[in-house]
DNA sequence: GGTACTCTCAAGCTCAGCTTGAAGGAAAGA
DNA sequence: TCTTTCCTTCAAGCTGAGCTTGAGAGTACC
C-alpha cells in the first residue's frame, strides 16, 4: 500500500505530483510545536480541547490520528489571537467563526481579526507581566513594515534586546511593538538619535517607580510581591497617561 | 445638628445652598437599584467587590457608608459595559481606566462584538484641539477627589493653570484629568516633588515635536497648518505610546 | 425605637479553561 | 519484528476569576 498523507501523519509534507496539491498536513504535536513561539502556553491538551469545544475539526488518519491543514493552523491560530489578545472567550470566538465571518483562508481570517479586534490590538504589550511569545525578525519586519538597519540602530542603542535562536533573531511582543511606533515616528522625521529623549525619560520614572516600591517588591511574601506588581501595572498605566496629558498641554501652548 | 450629605446618605440630592455645590450622592443600593435596569445581574455585593478589585472609590459618610458621587456611577456603568459587551476581564478594565482609555459614549448598547469593536471614540482629552469647556474647581475636586491643595500644588508648579472668573477657578479637560491622573498617582505614594520628572520629560518631547513641525506650523496656508497639527496629534499619540512601551520595558527588568 | 439599610470579613460556590493519568493503539526507525 | 515515540480516548481533577452567602454588628431615618 502506498504511504499518503491520509497513513503517514509523520510526513509533514509528502505528496506525489499525481496526487494534486500538495497538502500539508501536520500531526498534532507538529502543530503544537509550531505554534510555540507565538503562543508558549500551547499545549496538545489544549488544542484538543479546542476540538472538544467544536472550535476545530481536522481530519483524521484511518488510524484516528488528527491531521491538520494549513488553514487549520491558521484557523487555530486565529483562535489563539482572539483569546489572547481580545480575551474573548471560547463560545464568542466559536460563534464568530461560525457565522461565516472566518472560513479558511489568510484574508478571511485577517478581516475577521481586524474586525472583532478593531483597534484594541494594544492592549497585549501593555502589560509588565510578559507572556513570553516570541517572533522571528522576518515576521516582524513584514508586520512592522521596518526598516531593517532601524531594528539594527535599536539594538545598537540597546533599547531593544532580541535573542538569538537558532541563527534567527527573535523579539518579544514588546520589543516588537518599540519596533512599529519607531517606525512610525522616522515616517515624521523623528531620527534615531532623537530616541534618546524618550529612553532616557523612561528610565528616570521607572527608577522612580521602582523606589517607591522597592520595599514591597523585595518582599519574601508572595502575596505582597503579587500585589505589588499589580501596583506597578497600575502606576504605568498612570503615569503613561500623565504623561500623555502634559505633552498634549505643551502641545497645545505651541499650536495656539 | 443640621442633616448634610456626609451623614445623611438617603437624601441623594439634598443640599442646602450654604452647604456648598449640589451633590448628588447615593447609596449602593440606589445605584444598584439604577444600574438594574441595564444590567440585570448587578447586585450590591458584586459593587462591593469590585471596589475591593481596586475598580472604584467612592467617598464614605462619617459612619462608612459608601456615597457614590454621578461620575462614580458613569465610571461603574463604563466598567459593567467593558464587561458585558468587550467580555475584559476585571484587571484589564482596571488597566484601562487607570491609563484614561476607556471613555463612555452614550449611544445605544452594542450587544454584539462587531458593534462594539467597531471605531473608538477618541478622548477629548487626547485631543491637541481644545474644546473649551471648562469646570469649576468645586466640580473637578468632587470628581477627581483630588485633595485641593494638592491642585493648588499643582498650580504653584506651573502644571496646570486654571482660570479665574468671578472669583472661582475653572480647568479644562486636560487639566482636569491632569489632576485625576495626579490624585490617583498620590495614592500610591508619588508625591507632588516627583511630578517634576514627567514635566520636564514632556517639556522636551514637545521641544522635539514643535521642532520636527515647526516649518509647517508656521506656515501661512491655514490648509498645510491644519496638517501639521494633524501630524502633531498622531506624532504625540505614537510618542506617548512609545513612551509606555519603554516604561514597560523598564519595569520589567525591575519586576523580575 | 423599630425597621430598613449598610458595613466587614471569611468562607464558599460556579464555571471556564484547561491538565493529568491510565490504558492502549499507530507510526517510524533500527 | 521490535522498540520507541507519538498519538488516541475518557474521566477526573485542578486553578483562578468572579462573584455569593452568612454572621455579626453598626447606621440612618421614620
Amino acid at each position: 500500500m502506498a504511504t499518503t498523507n491520509e497513513t503517514n501523519p509523520r510526513a509533514a509534507d509528502a505528496a506525489s505530483p499525481e496526487d494534486g496539491p500538495p497538502q500539508k498536513s501536520m500531526t498534532i504535536g507538529a502543530v503544537c510545536k509550531g505554534l510555540a513561539q507565538e503562543f508558549p502556553d500551547i499545549s496538545i491538551s489544549k488544542i484538543r480541547y479546542l476540538e472538544d469545544q467544536k472550535l476545530l475539526n481536522p481530519r483524521r488518519t484511518a488510524g484516528g490520528y488528527r491531521l491538520y491543514s494549513a488553514s487549520d493552523v491558521v484557523r487555530l491560530r486565529t483562535i489563539l489571537r482572539l483569546q489572547r489578545d481580545e480575551f474573548l472567550p471560547l463560545r464568542v470566538i466559536r460563534q464568530e467563526l461560525a457565522s461565516g465571518r472566518a472560513a479558511d483562508g489568510e484574508g478571511a481570517v485577517a478581516a475577521t481579526v481586524q474586525s472583532v479586534a478593531g483597534k484594541r490590538k494594544r492592549r497585549a504589550s501593555v502589560s509588565v507581566a510578559d507572556d513570553g511569545a516570541m517572533y522571528p525578525l522576518p515576521d516582524v519586519l513584514e508586520e512592522t513594515r521596518a526598516a531593517p538597519e532601524l531594528v539594527r540602530e535599536l539594538e545598537d542603542y540597546g533599547v531593544i534586546k532580541g535573542e538569538l535562536r537558532a541563527g534567527v533573531h527573535y523579539y518579544d511582543e514588546t520589543e516588537r511593538e518599540i519596533i512599529a511606533a519607531v517606525t512610525e515616528l522616522a515616517r515624521y522625521g523623528v531620527g534615531g538619535r532623537n530616541l534618546r529623549v524618550f529612553r532616557s525619560s523612561a528610565d528616570r520614572e521607572a527608577a522612580l517607580l521602582q523606589q517607591i516600591l522597592a520595599p514591597a517588591l523585595r518582599s519574601r511574601n508572595p502575596e505582597r510581591r503579587k500585589e505589588a506588581l499589580e501596583a506597578l501595572e497600575n502606576l504605568a498605566a498612570v503615569a503613561s497617561h500623565l504623561k500623555h496629558l502634559l505633552l498634549i498641554r505643551d502641545l497645545r501652548k505651541i499650536a495656539g
